[in-house]
DNA sequence: AATCATTTGTGCGTATGTATG
DNA sequence: ACATACATACGCACAAATGAT
């Protein structure tokens, strides 16, 4: 018999009690010893099996007289981080390219647009044009903004790594004046299209942009295809 | 001194040597004594330390005599894996809905579709051939396999957790006769102008098709919307 | 086939941090 | 200010597993 260790298997079954929303975010489980006691094994073996649950964004442990481990609030920001660390994985095995998350970010992006166009609050608004104001220090921004007004939190949750991958990859620095007097161009009409409500032509507009940004970003790659 | 805890300032080190590639995947770290010598602390603070990385799946560990902790293999599937258990927590907590789950994979699915319209190989034909013979038991496997055919593994990586989000979530087997007579049909129709290499034509039908699955899916849903 | 060396898995004791009286 | 109670953090010893000799 090829048993898993027990520290894994008192990590299922927590993981099962936290995922699954029995325990509510910010709710104290039981203390290392209790635990000890209800599954039978050591503190070695409990604090191990937290530790993989820790590892997951599922719980956080604090101690002192009023620690303990809680139930961890979700936050999408963190899911973001983990994808975002996962997909650096692959990008150091080059089993991903800067073409592709390219790709992918257009491939979300454009669409996210055209919504945000339509669905974009009053308030939102006026980020985007504080973002402009701003120039270039915020132009990561300007976009994140944009994704958020699309409305929905998945393609926020999935753009954002594609983002932090880009900015750890490429010299931004080396890019030319033109380059950001463009970028700023296309944020402005980016702006207005929004702020008119066009649906199709703000998604349009956004390809145009992206596709401008990919041509440069492929020479501002650390590591260019040969 | 809030200094965080030793096991993860250790796991934060060792982390860096894995997701950075510096240690190759397959590659065996040092032992756990090592370990403890190197960084000055007990067997117990490393061995939490490992189970933080083993968590994220950076590294699996094996005992024995040819034992030891080795960097993991980076697997796509993996990624999606992490991601489905990170939405399904969102899900629990009424932080996600499906309806945004099924824009989502709209978003991503159709520019995809496109794609794969024009870099399809001949086997990914054939695959998608054989899904639609099979017809119904294969339907989500017509869909990834169109996904594989987009030729960018973020798309699919993205989009696995939201099918795996679905299949938990939805009663599939409720759904009429008719309906599934017409996802038969729409994947013959998809399958013609995939082998046409249209790609306009695809990406139009496939919004159809996700358009029409989204208002079945609605009422499928186990905890609809009020 | 059996013994052994090496490795991870588990149990338990002690140190340290934190709030409270 | 200090003592104290209780939580997690850390360290060490032994058990079990696995492949080599």
């Amino acid at each position: 018999m090829a048993s898993r260790p027990a520290y894994q298997q008192v990590a299922e079954h927590l993981r099962g009690l936290v995922s699954s929303g029995e325990r509510a975010p910010g709710e104290r489980l039981a203390g290392e010893a209790e635990l000890c006691e209800r599954y039978g094994v050591s503190r070695s073996t409990v604090r191990e099996a937290i530790r993989l649950l820790e590892a997951q964004h599922l719980v956080v442990t604090i101690r002192g007289t009023t620690g303990g481990t809680f139930v961890a609030q979700p936050e999408t920001g963190r899911i973001s981080l983990d994808l975002g660390a996962s997909l650096d994985v692959l990008i150091a095995h080059d089993a991903l390219t800067v073409d592709q998350i390219l790709e992918a970010r257009r491939l979300l992006e454009v669409p996210a647009a055209g919504l945000a166009a339509e669905r974009r609050s009053d308030s939102q608004l006026d980020e985007l044009r504080q973002c402009v104001a701003d120039g270039r220090d915020a132009n990561e921004q300007f976009h994140k903004v944009l994704l958020a007004a699309s409305g929905n939190p998945l393609v926020e949750v999935m753009c954002e790594p594609l983002f932090g991958v880009l900015r750890a990859r490429l010299h931004r620095d080396e890019a030319s004046a033109d380059f950001w007097a463009a970028v700023d161009g296309d944020h402005r009409r980016l702006l207005e299209l929004v702020e008119a409500g066009d649906v199709v032509g703000t998604a349009a507009e956004m390809e145009r942009h992206l596709t401008s940004l990919a041509d440069v970003y492929r020479q501002l790659d650390r590591a260019p295809a040969k």
